[in-house]
DNA sequence: TTTTGAGTTGTTCGA
DNA sequence: GTCGAACAACTCAAA
């Protein structure tokens, strides 16, 4: 019956697409959109990774949309007001759509339902956001107890994927619509190791299920190893589905062993804080603990700015940050060291980092990025206590033993002997010149000296908590 | 309602 | 070098 709108957002995909299922269930013709919201697109919260990414997301998409018969229609505007001219051109008469959890996202789609049909549907996570409950029907604002409720849940089963489409029946007028061309910049840098689209997210993930996952448990942490899935961006774009990424380890070849089920309990945090961001939007904004809201950060842009161009003086510390500014990723043991850095050593708050991610990161995701610098800062959600500092010597010294992941990002200290590797400061001045890498010359001197950070940090939090108890 | 057990990812210190 | 305890209470979840 009639036509109707896929407007697509962050599911870009075919297969298990339960947004497209709906509206080719619904109508006889369906009329795949996307629309450039310049609101998202020149957001002080993304980036030109990211934005590129995107853009070779829309061609792939594109791509498959046209072996099936149609095509990807592009707008450029408001959501609200260019769907509701579509609707006009076309006369369709209903939109489906994934639901989203950011504040924005769901501003916006209350905007766009107040003048055209809109259906929401699941799919960007495996249980919606309000989904899993304690028994008095509470929301879960610890990790471990959300998560043995998650998998109390019935499990997806691969008999619920989606398959794509044979076709996608296109409505007679659409070769005669508008489309805007999309932009052909920003282009993703040669330095960056993803490719957009399904078609790669789908060969990353089985080749992943063939070995990776089973000593991802073992090797997750090592950051110069290929240890993790590298599926983040997909998933974030939803070139991938959770519930496709949740039915493959649930089926990996002896799922007993722990590297399925640990790379599941990542999923699983992926769907703790897009529940948390949903059910307290209010996290985007500030501390999830209330008695960590005033914290006397130094915020010192000196500082800042040696963080985000990858010169600390600490290896570990400014290999993570090349590597997030030349890929778009970042190993996710170096998030945390990076994260702790920022926060306790340099005492800068932590949606200076969070910001600086999501202008980085292709899997930028609002739930997840928030989620994680939040745990780091101490202020979240079942986060990490408050003296719990990471000290990026030891840090360096047990993820990166042999120092390959420091010598790829930071080669200025290729030839620095291993044992002074993760602390070049401690060198002798004839070590550094046999070596090549003269502190203060060649690689910068430690901006903050980590014994005095880490107690300048202590003295800091706890005055924050001593203060939030006084004024109750 | 009260009570009890538990909480992603660490570091430092002293024996 | 290795090991266990302390860090500091606090809140949450569930019985």
């Amino acid at each position: 019956m009639g036509i109707a709108i896929w407007w697509i957002r962050r599911d870009l995909r075919l297969s298990d697409n339960q947004a497209l299922h709906a509206a080719l269930a619904h109508s006889r013709y369906v009329l795949p959109v996307f629309v450039l919201d310049p609101a998202l697109w020149n957001s002080g919260y993304t980036g030109d990774k990211r934005r590129a990414f995107l853009l070779g997301g829309l061609r792939a998409l594109d791509a498959g949309l046209r072996a099936r018969g149609s095509r990807l229609i592009v707008r450029h505007g408001r959501p609200e007001e260019e769907l509701a001219r579509l609707r006009d051109e076309t006369g369709a008469t209903a939109i489906f759509t994934e639901a989203d959890v950011s504040p924005y996202a769901r501003r916006r789609d209350e905007q766009v339902a107040s003048l055209v049909p809109l259906h929401l549907t699941g799919g960007l996570t495996i249980r919606p956001p309000e989904a899993v409950r304690k028994a008095d029907g509470g929301i879960y604002t610890v990790y471990t107890p959300y998560n043995r409720a998650w998998r109390d849940l019935p499990l997806p089963d691969a008999r619920e994927l989606l398959a794509a489409p044979d076709t996608i029946p296109a409505p007679p007028p659409i070769d005669e619509l508008d489309s805007a061309i999309l932009p052909e910049t920003p282009v993703l840098p040669s330095s960056v190791p993803f490719l957009p689209g399904e078609t790669e997210a789908q060969r990353r993930l089985q080749h992943f299920m063939t070995e990776g996952i089973f000593e991802y448990a073992r090797e997750r942490d090592f950051m110069a190893r290929a240890g993790t899935s590298e599926l983040s961006p997909y998933l974030r774009f939803g070139m991938l589905s959770a519930r496709q990424a949740a039915v493959a380890a649930l089926t990996a070849r002896d799922g007993a062993q722990p590297g399925p089920k640990t790379w599941l309990d990542e999923l699983i945090w992926r769907e703790f804080y897009m529940s948390i961001l949903f059910n307290f939007p209010n996290v985007r904004r500030e501390s999830f603990r209330t008695n960590l809201r005033h914290i006397a950060w130094d915020n010192d842009p000196d500082a800042f700015a040696a963080w985000q161009a990858g010169r600390t003086g600490y290896p570990i510390v400014d290999a993570g940050m090349r590597q997030l500014l030349a890929t778009g990723w970042m190993h996710n043991r170096a998030r945390m060291i990076v994260a702790s850095f920022l926060t306790k050593h340099l005492l800068i708050d932590w949606r200076w980092g969070e910001r600086h991610f999501m202008q980085h990161l292709i899997d930028g995701d609002p739930a997840a990025n928030n989620g994680g610098w939040q745990w780091s800062a101490g202020t979240g959600t079942d986060a990490a206590p408050y003296f719990r500092i990471f000290n990026p010597v030891l840090q360096g010294e047990k993820y990166d033993l042999h120092g390959d992941y420091v010598r790829h990002w930071a080669p200025e200290l290729e030839r620095v002997p291993a044992a002074y590797l993760h602390q070049p400061w401690m060198m002798p001045i004839d070590v550094q010149q046999a070596a090549g890498c003269v502190i203060g010359v060649d690689y910068p001197a430690p901006i903050v000296e980590h014994a005095r950070a880490r107690e300048r940090a202590l003295a800091t939090y706890k005055a924050a908590r001593e203060q939030a108890q006084a004024t109750l």
